[in-house]
DNA sequence: TCGCAATGAGGAACCGGTTCCACTGCATCA
DNA sequence: TGATGCAGTGGAACCGGTTCCTCATTGCGA
């Protein structure tokens, strides 16, 4: 015996009346809606989503697709997501995507085409014209996180300008050996954010006639990572850059602590300058270009809901490139000391 | 039209053998079978979990609640909770538990309760009886980790021994002024994690004599909140301790960065120990108490799964300990400077 | 040779909602 | 005053699977 049955019956109406009056679609008195509510809060009825969206098929659950969520940027994205959808009355649906090839396509071959969720927002990792086209398809919307992808919308910061103009500023106070310790290419999720921000690099290092070779260092994208770089590359003083453009904030961290540990002062040694905004960067005085990627995530979200909403018509696909702000801490960035 | 019974007259068959044929439910012949699926193969079907759910009343779909998704514990929990998950072919919902009293009522009594789950996974929060008893009640398997709930079955570590077993580390190396710096009791989400750290702590000094007023510091659970707290604590030499306790690896990093700051010599002058086996604790050299959060959330859902598996009547609740291990790293620890 | 069990397959009910359609009053308008 | 239309309601179909029940074969043991 279905619930809402139970309810139609104890308010003396029919199951149909009963759906209207609690969902508020249709024509019903007044009269007959208070009776069906009070029914149903006698008998705390709570309706079968699952029920719902086999009738209706909006499932109001929108799956998310990412590759970490034990690293900063994710993390705070997935806050981001799971607070807007929340607000919006939608579930999450959490696929972690593991390197392994297989497991990828079972997400995106299969688990995402189940009618479980109505769209998918992906993070931090580029889609081929296939998974695109296969969720598409279905009349999906897709959103991306974090770089760009053909055929669907995607919000993230401009990486390119965002390593560009940081290099720019190292240069602007004087700075001529500066490397870049940033993502190792490969190890990407076949996304090009580690490309993007050393291409922007070496545009600014070339516009200021600084290029050499040697210029970059791929290192893991943690403290770790940008410590046991940092290490390696400031061990020689005859060859020490007098600044670094990391590839993120943990890097940056990473090498003010291997900068610490070998006695070199930050800033009046050593530069360093990173990009996020990572809620460590205050302590360590880093000079950084924060994105956010909360709002990024909200962002994402919006898009969805927005081609999920009543259609009026196919919405257009946006590349949204959101604002970053540079924050200058003068602990970490200062003219090169004159030799 | 449903789709399935497309792929039986493609097949020509019913939709009731179709579904046997694919579900390997029920008689079918090996040639009906295998006609089934190559007619499933060739429209590309893939059956609508909703639908499926519907029938079945199983959603393959596990709750998770969770009070943050970008601190490391939790993190890592979450992604052993997601990789046992999937194995398992079952799907993740996240709930993320703000200190909002009505989200958090909301959570429980409306969204979990909607048929959209099998069970729910809390992490991290304490539940109160109304909590355990409105899941119970529909028959949901509940299991939290992190902590005891009265009535469910729970996965932790036993953080009042934890404490203890480290605090007498110190007392072993001849250390008589130890201070604790963890948690805030009252920032919990109701759950007894600091106060039973800083219990085990005092247990220790206790037996050991050496107990002694302004032992305990409540700081912020991260790397900034130890290292302002142990600003505070270290910058008087004359009421210095000379070893602490952190509530986490991320407290006793911040101790290790103040203590560089003032200049106070790790391990001579001050020996500190961590609890977790964060990431950063070979870095620093960090002694510490390894918790293995990833496989606290795989054995949570194996909980879980035994509870939904085919009824063997029912499955008491356990109250899993799961092992730590220590990690002596000489850095960080050694006996007090003779004075 | 008969009877019963196991196998194989179809029809229909069912899961619990939503919504289309038909019908009844009753007010409105020409 | 009769046509029109809308508010209000119930019945039934429907969403797309699963499963119970029925029935027809076939095989096997007694």
């Amino acid at each position: 015996m279905s619930a809402i049955a139970d309810v139609a019956r104890l308010a003396g109406v029919s199951k149909s009346t009963a759906s209207r009056a609690l969902s508020g679609n249709g024509y019903v008195s007044g009269a007959t809606r208070s009776r069906v509510q009070s029914a149903a809060a006698d008998i705390g009825y709570i309706p079968s989503s699952i029920a719902s969206s086999l009738a209706t098929g909006l499932t109001r659950n929108v799956g998310v697709v990412i590759p970490f969520v034990n690293r900063w940027f994710f993390a705070e994205v997935l806050e981001g997501i799971e607070s807007a959808l929340i607000s919006a009355g939608y579930d999450l649906t959490l696929y972690r995507l593991h390197d392994d090839t297989a497991r990828r396509q079972h997400i995106f071959d299969y688990l995402l085409r189940r009618k479980r969720v109505d769209a998918v927002v992906v993070v931090g990792i580029s889609l081929n014209p296939l998974e695109v086209g296969s969720l598409t398809a279905l009349g999906k919307p897709i959103v991306g996180i974090g770089g760009e992808i053909p055929a669907i919308s995607t919000v993230s910061i401009d990486d390119a300008s965002a390593s560009r103009f940081l290099t720019d500023h190292l240069v602007s106070l004087g700075h001529t050996r500066i490397m870049h310790l940033g993502g190792d290419q490969h190890e990407q999720m076949d996304f090009a954010v580690h490309t993007q921000r050393l291409a922007g690099f070496r545009q600014a290092l070339a516009t200021a006639g600084l290029s050499h070779p040697g210029d970059f260092r791929a290192v893991a994208y943690s403290i770790p990572g940008g410590y046991a770089g940092a290490l390696a590359v400031l061990s020689d003083p005859s060859s020490r850059p007098t600044a670094i453009v990391a590839g993120c904030d943990e890097i940056a961290i990473g090498v003010i602590l291997a900068a610490r540990q070998l006695g070199i002062a930050v800033p009046a040694q050593l530069s360093v300058v990173g990009i996020d905004g990572h809620a460590l960067a205050e302590m360590f005085g880093l000079t950084t270009l924060e994105q956010h990627p909360t709002e990024q995530g909200q962002r994402a979200v919006q898009l969805i809901l927005d081609r999920l909403g009543p259609h009026t018509g196919a919405v257009p696909n946006e590349r949204i490139t959101m604002p970053v702000d540079f924050v200058v801490r003068r602990s970490s960035t200062a003219p090169p000391r004159a030799e």
